[in-house]
DNA sequence: CATTATGCGGACCATCAGTCCGGTTGATTG
DNA sequence: CAATCAACCGGACTGATGGTCCGCATAATG
């Protein structure tokens, strides 16, 4: 099956200006800054193109998340360990922790908007699926008598963009990775 | 200092009528179904009335969880063993969180709006912060050496209602609350 | 250059949270 | 039982937003 058709060129060109405008909106104001007229104003869109091409408001979200974590997401798939395949599963969990720790710590804003945008489809989101699977298979690897499904849901619960600001010093940015690193040890420990 | 002065009578009533247009609505529709005109109509009452009363709609939201979890409140406060003081800490906490999942599997369509509702401020919720001091309380005095502050915002993390609705199955409505048990003594146990 | 389907823009719509103020009513006092 | 007045009420109104729609433009193709 070849590709269904290459994209034109100015759809190309105006994904990028929206998604750039967003992340503009985003870093100027809060979250509930970034309005979907505001975003297409900036990019020099007109709004039903940002639709087309994102959805809507949850979509655009997810797809400025997902360009932030794709990263991540190879170096967990194919990469080199300890983040990809072949290392003790501890030690895979806290380098894979200290990555998603750092997106979320330098998006805590996009986060938040990120979840107030999807209600409940949010445990459909491929990426949060993708995250959870790979929680699920260390926490069932590590602690095979606990739930290992709920366990992952439960890590990826504090990472919210909120929580993180709420509680991130200024003068120690990676306090809250280091806790959820703690916090999955512990829950890792075999019993 | 004498009480502020006297709720006016049509003041209660008012404020019944809205508190349980919102349950009816809630239960009828998902979250999204309770606008403020709608519970204001069902209500018989003016929209204004409902503002004035609990001043936007997360305070609407909040005051009816508040409601359904004061039992819960009092009997931790001043209760008997093992939800009130005086129980070991792992008991104390299974104790808790059985009340509380309790709560929550209940009224997970009631957790999710008001998740959404609150957007930032969760943290300031008086509710949110008594339960976060109790949880850290715990966590401090059986885990002394994890971030307790930490752990208690992550078990409460937990609490959302569209996990809760995504994670039970029909045929065993306290899943959840056994998960999330498991979770906290597997953090409560001392290393 | 002609053809076509893909993409574009922005007016338009429905809805919603929250405000405001003229009119109403419950409490209180003599 | 008036009479007074503050507390309260209702619902029209506002501003903003997410999302839709469709006639027009334009990139790709041969």
């Amino acid at each position: 099956m070849p590709e269904q058709r290459a994209e034109r060129a100015d759809a190309v060109r105006n994904r990028r200006a929206v998604l750039r405008a967003t992340e503009q909106l985003l870093t100027e104001g809060g979250g509930d800054h970034v309005s979907l007229d505001r975003v297409a104003a900036l990019a020099g869109v007109g709004k039903g193109t940002v639709f087309r091409r994102f959805g809507n408001r949850a979509g655009l979200l997810q797809a400025l998340l997902e360009e932030r974590s794709r990263e991540l997401r190879d170096a967990v798939r194919n990469g080199p360990p300890p983040l990809g395949p072949g290392a003790p599963t501890s030690e895979r969990t806290l380098a894979f922790l200290d990555g998603l720790g750092a997106i979320a710590e330098g998006n805590a804003t996009l986060l938040s908007a990120h979840g107030q945008a999807c209600a409940a489809d949010k445990y459909d989101d491929p990426s949060y699926q993708l995250w959870h699977r790979h929680l699920s298979t260390l926490f069932a690897d590590g602690s095979p008598d606990l739930d290992a499904g709920f366990l992952a849901h439960a890590v990826l619960a504090v990472f919210d963009g909120d929580l993180i600001r709420h509680m991130t010093p200024p003068d120690d940015p990676r306090r809250f990775t280091r806790a959820v690193q703690q916090m999955a040890m512990a829950l890792l420990r075999r019993d």
